[in-house]
DNA sequence: CTTCCAGATATGTCTAGACAAATCATATCA
DNA sequence: TGATATGATTTGTCTAGACATATCTGGAAG
């Protein structure tokens, strides 16, 4: 037999102390206590009303820093920020993944292929001079041998010279691309919009049809590797956020 | 004159400690160098071969464990986890906020208010037995007099039993929400839809014209709060999510 | 052979103190 | 008055050590 007691949250063996802390405090702030702007006591201050050393309070206030509840400047103090936007933690998944958990055989097409000097839409796309050289790539991919999600990519061919080399035919450019440049930073941005006439041949969907389309701008260390424009019929594709805040 | 150098990102003022051995284990990590499942060194091990004190690798080791990269257990060591699906941090504004930056006039105006028991397909969005009272809104968000976005929304009255007696005539349900029960949780669906007759008609909008959909359901303490349905014409919004690994 | 207990080891938390760096407030000088 | 030096305050980082807690390993007991 076992001695260990059952153990519920509300029971859990005692928080540690600066989880005690960072959620005291926290508490001041979504209650409205402090108000917005509000200045904090000071850390030596409250390590003393939580009868503790500084290092264990400024843990809890790093965190909540972290999580953007105050801001902490040296001598200014630490202040209550202001409420921000709703966020959600989007995951954007890699198509090949999705296609294949989902059960389905994957397969990628290549449609067009070409190197070129960056034109002037090219150049606001990838944040380059006009005349850069980049590889523009149109591409398929398949679920089960049906259209799934139609792929318009640019390649900074100065950032990413292989790329020149490499064919693509077969294989989908965003996981060649992952595989040889992680990505230290991306922007997405999520619109709809109707297909028009090659989106609809090439997805074999009809002309007007709503589409989800998400683009994706990547960058490693500062340098703008590609773009990309993934163009989904409504009914293959959804994006689920989710978000969860105060526990952890 | 200021004798203050001109500062580039590659000369920074010599980073903390932390952060050069939090970057030079996330590099290891990064390049494949270490395998997802690699165990690394022990603490004291690293702060042997980076010459610190344990609490410093700590301090890098935590952080990249809270960023995903690895896992951490006592007395099991730490390990490489397996790469995770991208994610991005997607920002939900209010309507009304998102309005009024864009130096737009807001209106919101009531379109149908009824109150009822759940039906099935009720119950099924809002996750509460069939015949639990909810009220079921739907209006319109108004940017200079012109329709910007439909919003359809059921609330479980028994988690928020004030809905009842306010007639959200003005006053859209979701700030009046948001004022009364701070959400815990969210989860959000985007996708994209033609628009139908009736959408059509409230949007002043052609009948099949891209809509971008937005699917958000809210919990507090793990009771559903409400589910709302957000239909944006595709030129009316777009959704931008950025997403930064490594540096923070 | 299985079960159980006792180390050994790794992370988790905490402390008290130290110095560094940023910034605010004040006093001083031109 | 206005610019500048000075000091005080607050956060940022780091250390060396301590004890707690979880978990793995191997050996002893049944």
């Amino acid at each position: 037999m076992s001695d260990i007691p059952a153990l519920t949250e509300s029971d859990a063996v005692s928080a540690p102390r600066y989880r005690e802390i960072h959620d005291a405090l926290r508490a001041k702030i979504v209650s409205g206590a402090w108000p917005p702007g509000f200045k904090l006591p000071s850390e030596p201050e409250l390590a003393r009303s939580f009868d503790c050393a500084r290092m264990t309070v400024g843990k809890a206030l790093t965190a909540l820093a972290d999580k953007g509840f105050i801001t902490r400047r040296r001598r200014a103090g630490t202040r209550v920020n202001s409420p921000r936007p709703q966020e959600s933690v989007l995951e954007i998944h890699d198509i090949e993944a999705e296609v294949r958990t989902a059960g389905h055989d994957y397969r990628y097409r290549c449609l067009t292929r070409e190197c070129r000097p960056a034109t002037a839409s090219d150049a606001s796309a990838l944040n380059v001079p006009i005349g850069t050289p980049v590889l523009e790539i149109t591409g398929l991919h398949c679920a089960d041998g049906r259209p799934h999600a139609l792929e318009e990519r640019l390649i900074n061919l100065q950032a990413v010279p292989d790329a020149r080399r490499e064919r693509f035919s077969k294989v989908s450019p965003g996981g060649w691309l992952l595989s040889r440049i992680p990505w230290t930073e991306a922007e997405h941005q999520i619109s709809a919009l109707n297909a028009n006439s090659p989106m609809a041949q090439r997805l074999q969907i009809t002309r007007h049809k709503a589409c989800l389309c998400i683009e994706r701008r990547t960058w490693h260390q500062g340098q703008r590797i590609t773009y990309v424009r993934l163009i989904y019929p409504c009914d293959h594709h959804r994006l689920v956020a989710r978000f969860q805040h105060g526990s952890p």
